[in-house]
DNA sequence: AATGAATGAGATTTCATTCAT
DNA sequence: CATGAATGAAATCTCATTCAT
């Protein structure tokens, strides 16, 4: 659902699945530059030939880790947008440290590869229309408070600060990391009071 | 200043600038993955053993470039805290493009590289003290107000949300970016209401 | 017969022969340290890669030839040790300069490559074996005699001496040699008296 | 003493002796094919240049630890023949393991070096002189016993098992040496009977 | 007596890709 | 579907050597 028809190698075929995921594997333990047939194919246990037969290059191979990855993310943000609290939801995944090497990666790549800068891109605005739908819902009446954010600005606030500290703990470095979490959460109590105050308090903190 | 003597190729030599000059625009240009020996000697215009004369591996290439681009850094951040307004011209070079992809590169090339790791984690831990100890002074007595950020906090947040912007810009993705940019400059007009509430228009506003 | 499958090439593969031939060849005439794929390559009038597509690396090319040389040393000592005269023909191995330059080469290789050193560990223990079950046979009623060797010493003098002497002739030494094969060899008549003392004389003196 | 004059690098000097040092450490740790001016200067803590102003070319430089070898090695031979039990402090000398691997390196490079090969066959027959010379007045009287060696002969003799024992031993077998070892000693005893029949028992046992 | 800069050659290895089966 | 063989290009690194100082 996700491509188009493909020349070769079925979209449903397990083996598929298995290079796709050897991918992933490979560009969070050696960058997106250490992708290659070969490696690719030692990691799933499979001869170089056949990766080539299912991906006859290997930007097809990366766009397609990348389509896998965004598909895993609109997953979690659904989730996190069809919950009870959304708002801090979003903030948790956010900085769920799960995705975030694999993004700063394909961010990087992107630069590089139109293809998949114009993928990340479509799929970067949808992801943000679509939480700014939400949080109109549940803000939206609070716009006329003169310090409160518009929801396009919350979006990108919240995804800002949340990816920041988490590629900053990924680099190894804390500093600051409490003051500024605390601060975010202060800030969202003071602008959506949670029925439950305490709720999740664990999904929201880093790690 | 930056470093004490190294194994070859003198820190002051105009060869070895030339080489880190091409290295830059090469990464610029064509991603951390596409440094090599012979595409940077091709851009510098020279013979691909000089560049090994001066680097010996490409780790020690890529972190020279690295530490240039930290000290770039620190001299553009060291400008902005010594100005009149050190908390606008700190979020103006937040969301300054200029270093933002180079940043970027680095950023994910760190996962995979130690030396430039803990060299990246040294540089911003410095760089966020440093803020700290001035956004102290400029904000230390406003720290009773309920909704005032603690330093530590300011430095994350403004850095996570610029960067953010910046980023998203480079992939193409503008939605939200004004309302954000908007909604920042509100909150630290209340936070810090600067004597000349429209000043520097331009150097807020990305590109 | 040597090894189980290998991961490139089948065992069997032409292309697989010529390449150790040309190495082979190369490590008689240049030496262990002038084995590269170029070389190789150039006089097996094939392409570098071809043989990297064979072996991997280099070791892998060294182990191979060794192992080649290995089989075809036991080929050699089974045809000495079924012969009717296995003590003499076992000398007249020892003193066969067609392998000794090449089995020079691999034991200085092997202290410094840890794959060889143990395969040629094993292979000459096992030699050793061999010879001394035969030679048990051949000279185990003689042990009473004050002065007869044990199969094992015989095994090890009879080597020690042969290619000591093939290897100072390799370097143009000649001196006492003449003396230490008549010694031997009367020595050996003492030992084992062969119904034709004189026969083989040709195959008792160097080249 | 050793060479004629040479163009650079007086003969003398302490740096020369540092890299010659150098160089034997690099060829017992990684073989004579891994001599190269930069490794050797690396191991010595000197500038590569420094090496090619004593040693011009790299033959240079393997021809003179080549020399400085020989010249240990007849020191060692000098002494074993002025003792007073020649006959066992020579074999007691073949069996020392300290200077094999280094000699079997040569003998594996001689046959690659003209220079090289030359001037090691010359060593290696004054060597064989010498020690024929102080045989002869040894056990010259006892030629006439029917199964005495002639002094040439013992001398290629002993060499031979002793440096085969020492080789394989570098290469991890042991089978039969001990018994090749008990064979030769109460060979000698045969031939030569020492006054003090348990003198130096361990300067004849292997290690 | 010693050193830094430079360079051309080449060794080792990896790679994407093609082709035939 | 899947594989083995083959190849040209290139990346990384090492090297001996020369030259000027």
């Amino acid at each position: 659902m996700a491509g188009a028809a493909r020349r070769v190698g079925a979209e449903t075929s397990a083996t598929r699945g298995l290079i796709l995921e050897a991918t992933e594997q490979q560009i969070l333990e050696e960058g997106y530059g250490a992708v290659s047939t070969r490696k690719v194919a030692a990691r799933a246990g499979l001869k170089p030939s056949l990766v080539h037969y299912y991906f006859p290059t290997t930007d097809d191979l990366l766009l397609a880790v990348s389509r896998r990855g965004a598909d895993e993310s609109d997953r979690m943000i659904e989730e996190a947008l069809a919950s009870d609290d959304p708002l801090r939801a979003l903030w948790g995944f956010f900085v769920d440290t799960s995705r975030t090497a694999m993004a700063l990666e394909f961010m990087a790549l992107a630069n590089h590869r139109e293809a998949l800068r114009s993928h990340m891109a479509r799929h970067c605005e949808a992801m943000r229309a679509r939480e700014v739908r939400i949080l109109r819902k549940l803000i939206g009446d609070r716009l006329d408070r003169p310090d409160a954010p518009a929801p396009e600005a919350l979006s990108v606030v919240l995804a800002g600060i949340g990816r920041a500290i988490v590629m900053e703990e990924n680099l190894g470095v804390t500093a600051g990391h409490e003051e500024a979490i605390a601060f975010v959460e202060q800030w969202l109590d003071r602008l959506v009071p949670s029925g439950n105050d305490l709720a999740e308090p664990e999904a929201a903190s880093v790690r």
